[in-house]
DNA sequence: AGACCCCTGCTG
DNA sequence: CAGCAGGGGTCT
C-alpha cells in the first residue's frame, strides 16, 4: 500500500536509473491500466524529472535533454546516487521538503507520465535481459540500461500520459499540502481540522485536505500523538494539533529513512522491501501490546477501513 | 456519510 | 470456497 513514504522511496530509487535516459520502447500488456495519450508518444523522449505529489509519481518526459528541471539538475550530489548505492539519505532535506507545494511548481516536461500505484502497484527498474513474464506486469518501458516494469496485482493503480502543461488543473492532482513541506505548520493543520465534525482520521486520509497519508501512517501518527482516531477533528486542542503535526512529520520521515513499509506487496524501485514494518506501533497489530503502555491494540472500522489504536493511550 | 465498485490473493 | 482486505472514485 504505497503511501507518501513508499512513493518517495520509489522516486528516489528510480532517479539514478531513469534521469537523462531515453525511452526506447513502451510495451503495454494490459491496456485497461493506461489512460491519456498514446504510449507511443513517449518513445524517443528523455526523462527529465521525477516528482512526487502525495502518493502520485510524476515522471517528466521531454523531446530534448536540455530541459531537465529542478530535481537532479539543480541538486547535484543530492540525487545522483549511482545505481546500487544503498545508503539511506535521511538528511538531504527531510524527504520532500524540497518538493513544490503545488501552484507554480517546477516546470514539468513536454509530457508527464502520471503514476498512481493503488494498493499493490510496483515500479521496478530491471537490468537488461528478459525476466520471466508475469501476468501482473502490465507495462514495460525500455531504456538503454534496462527496463522499467509496472506491476499491479489488484489493478487499482493506473498509468496516465498527459501534456506537462495540463497538470495544473488535473482533477486527481488537486491535493492538499505536503505534510513534509516546510510550510506545513501547526497553524496549517489547525486550519484543516477546525470546524470539522468528521473523525480526525478521516480528515487525515482525505487527499484533498492533506496529501500522502494513508491508513498505515494515519494510525501511526495518531498513536504517537495520543489522539483517538474517532475524535471529531475540530475538537482537538491547540497542543494536540501541535503534537499531531510533529507526529505526522516524524513518522513519515522515519518511514522514508527505513525505505517504507512492506507487508507483502510493496517494493522500492530496485525491487527491495521496506523496513518500517517492525517499527509500527499499532497498525496491523490487533491484540498485541501497545509499545507505550502494554494495553492490547484495538481494531475498529472507520469508513470501511480497519483502524488500529491503543484504547488507553489515545483519548 | 455510507454503499458500492474496481480486482485478486489470502484466510477461515 | 465464500468472504475479506483496501485506495479512491462515484453514486445515493
Amino acid at each position: 500500500m504505497p503511501e507518501l513514504p513508499e512513493v518517495e522511496t520509489i522516486r528516489r530509487t528510480l532517479i539514478p536509473y531513469l534521469l537523462g535516459q531515453v525511452v526506447r520502447a513502451v510495451h503495454l500488456f494490459t491496456p485497461t491500466v493506461w489512460r491519456g495519450q498514446d504510449p507511443a508518444a513517449m518513445v524517443g523522449c528523455y526523462v527529465t524529472g521525477l516528482d512526487r505529489r502525495g502518493k502520485h509519481l510524476l515522471i517528466s518526459l521531454s523531446r530534448s535533454p536540455g530541459s531537465a528541471h529542478g530535481d537532479a539538475a539543480s541538486r547535484p550530489g543530492a540525487s545522483d546516487q549511482p545505481p546500487g548505492g544503498a545508503a539511506a539519505r535521511s538528511a538531504d532535506g527531510g524527504g520532500g521538503a524540497e518538493r513544490s507545494a503545488g501552484s507554480g511548481g517546477p516546470a514539468l516536461g513536454d509530457l508527464v507520465l502520471h503514476v498512481h500505484l493503488g494498493m499493490t502497484g510496483r515500479l521496478i527498474f530491471l537490468p537488461p535481459g528478459d525476466p520471466a513474464p508475469d501476468r501482473h506486469v502490465h507495462a514495460r518501458f525500455s531504456f538503454d540500461r534496462g527496463a522499467l516494469s509496472y506491476q499491479d496485482t489488484r489493478r487499482f493503480g493506473y498509468l496516465e500520459l498527459l501534456p506537462g502543461s495540463s497538470l495544473g488543473d488535473h482533477p486527481r492532482l488537486r491535493l492538499g499540502p505536503e505534510p513534509l513541506d516546510g510550510s506545513f505548520t501547526t497553524e496549517v493543520l489547525r486550519g484543516m481540522l477546525a470546524g470539522r465534525r468528521a473523525p480526525v482520521k478521516a480528515v487525515l486520509l482525505d487527499q484533498h485536505i492533506m496529501a500522502g497519508i494513508g491508513n498505515i501512517y494515519a494510525d501511526e501518527a495518531l498513536h504517537r500523538a495520543g489522539v483517538h482516531p474517532l475524535r471529531p477533528a475540530g475538537d482537538l486542542g491547540e497542543r494536540e494539533v501541535e503534537t499531531l503535526r510533529d507526529a505526522l512529520r516524524e513518522v513519515l520521515e522515519e518511514a522514508i529513512a527505513a525505505r517504507g513499509t512492506t507487508f507483502s506487496d510493496y517494493r522500492d524501485g530496485e525491487g527491495r522491501p521496506g523496513e518500517f514494518v517492525s517499527r509500527l506501533c499499532v497498525y496491523g497489530r490487533e491484540g498485541e501490546a501497545c509499545p507505550r503502555c502494554g494495553t492490547p491494540v484495538a481494531r475498529q472500522r472507520l469508513g470501511g477501513r480497519s483502524t488500529y489504536f491503543c484504547p488507553r493511550c489515545q483519548k
